[in-house]
DNA sequence: AGGCGCCTCCCTGTAAACCATGAGAAAAAA
DNA sequence: TTTTTTCTCATGGTTTACAGGGAGGCGCCT
């Protein structure tokens, strides 16, 4: 007698999860005992130690919190579950991002849903899963005919940046407040202030505003 | 005995069209007898006389041909089928624009699932219907009131910037401070703010950063 | 002449950004 | 294991941004 897989399922869009869920519905060994309609509530979801769930599946477009932050924090703070990231972008780099911040699989959303089940019990399992799709992509990036075309020549500094001032400049750019972003990330508001100094500092930029014109230039948002 | 209501879906993420049919599977008046994945599919299928739905439903972003064009379409050439607009944009802009169009309604994708269902056997029995968010944004729109937060700097909105407007923008954009940008201008910093305050309000953004961000994807630097 | 849009300027207040500095703890690199 | 980097947090101060008003002048249009 098999336990059932347990799945948190995040997603802006609430009909995609109601849809997500009818499908995982007619699958006896796999059961969604949760949802988040943002990243900060998939957070704060796992925060709780009374919450467990063998299955993450991720948006990456989410408000709040989107999905690289949410990995971010769930490994560095909490266990991490097994992470399916669900898509709508077929891009080498974010599959290799999600995949350096520890997910599991990686499905884009013109999969098929039936998919879904097999990812979930897949990554279940222990292995790894992705859409037939990403799977293409990884293998062109293997053979060597690579097309750069997206990333510009990126300024010398860029790399000089952290994770972590990284995903504040990020957050800068999406409007959010010192405050705000602080909440998020379940730091003080010191803590942000001071990435944001190293962040002008390092980039020579002059306020939030210079920061936001670097992050577009360099395709970090 | 009541005959069954024909759906086509068409969505350009194929597991949102699985997760909709599940959905609709649970209801026994209700089948879906079709589906596309780009809007041309959708016009094809329409296009063929021997196909007959009762009702569309039409996502906006679609590769090939878009929501917008599809229905310029089917209204064109072939009788409407009864549409409804299942996007994730809440702008009211979009919203009239497809009801010009003469879709019979619009659910954003945040609603819940059911409410699909709902929608579609209201706009079969002739009625429209729109999804809460969308009736509240159109209850706004009647009583004046400007929406609040949420959605996201629309390029329309460009053309009803003024030239100083747009001239201290860029100057914004510059990483320019008020009082830097005052001065250069000859006026006094009151006057800076007040067009600062202009911009932020008919761009719906939060602060210079948003600005920022609003110039760099409109061109305007 | 009156209405309208734009530009100008001011006030009050709160919130946030920015500046300088120091410093402990954890994680990564040597 | 030591060293260095990164992340964390703090104090205390100055400046700027943002919110929400009001208001006068000017040109344009009907």
């Amino acid at each position: 007698m098999n336990k059932k897989i347990y799945v948190h399922v995040a997603d802006d869009h609430k009909v995609l999860i109601d849809g997500i869920i009818a499908v995982i519905n007619t699958d006896n060994d796999i059961e969604v005992i949760a949802q988040s309609l943002t990243g900060k509530q998939v957070v704060d979801w796992f925060s709780n130690k009374k919450n467990k769930a063998d299955v993450l599946i991720l948006d990456i477009n989410m408000p709040i919190l989107d999905g690289f932050e949410v990995l971010r924090h769930l490994r560095r703070v909490l266990k991490m579950p097994k992470t399916i990231v669900l898509s709508s972008y077929d891009d080498i780099n974010i599959v290799q991002e999600m995949n350096n911040l520890g997910c599991r699989g990686y499905i884009t959303k013109s999969s098929a849903a039936t998919h879904i089940l097999k990812a979930i019990k897949t990554v279940h399992s222990g292995e790894k899963y992705y859409s037939d799709d990403i799977q293409k992509l990884l293998l062109n990036k293997m053979t060597g005919e690579t097309i750069p075309e997206g990333d510009a020549p990126e300024s010398y500094l860029f790399e000089t940046l952290t994770e972590r001032e990284l995903e504040i400049l990020r957050l800068i750019t999406k409007q959010y407040s010192t405050t705000e972003i602080a909440d998020m990330l379940y730091v003080t508001t010191s803590t942000v202030e001071t990435h944001r100094k190293s962040l002008l500092k390092k980039l020579k930029l002059k306020n939030a505003v210079g920061l936001a014109m670097y992050a577009i230039k360099n395709n970090i948002v």
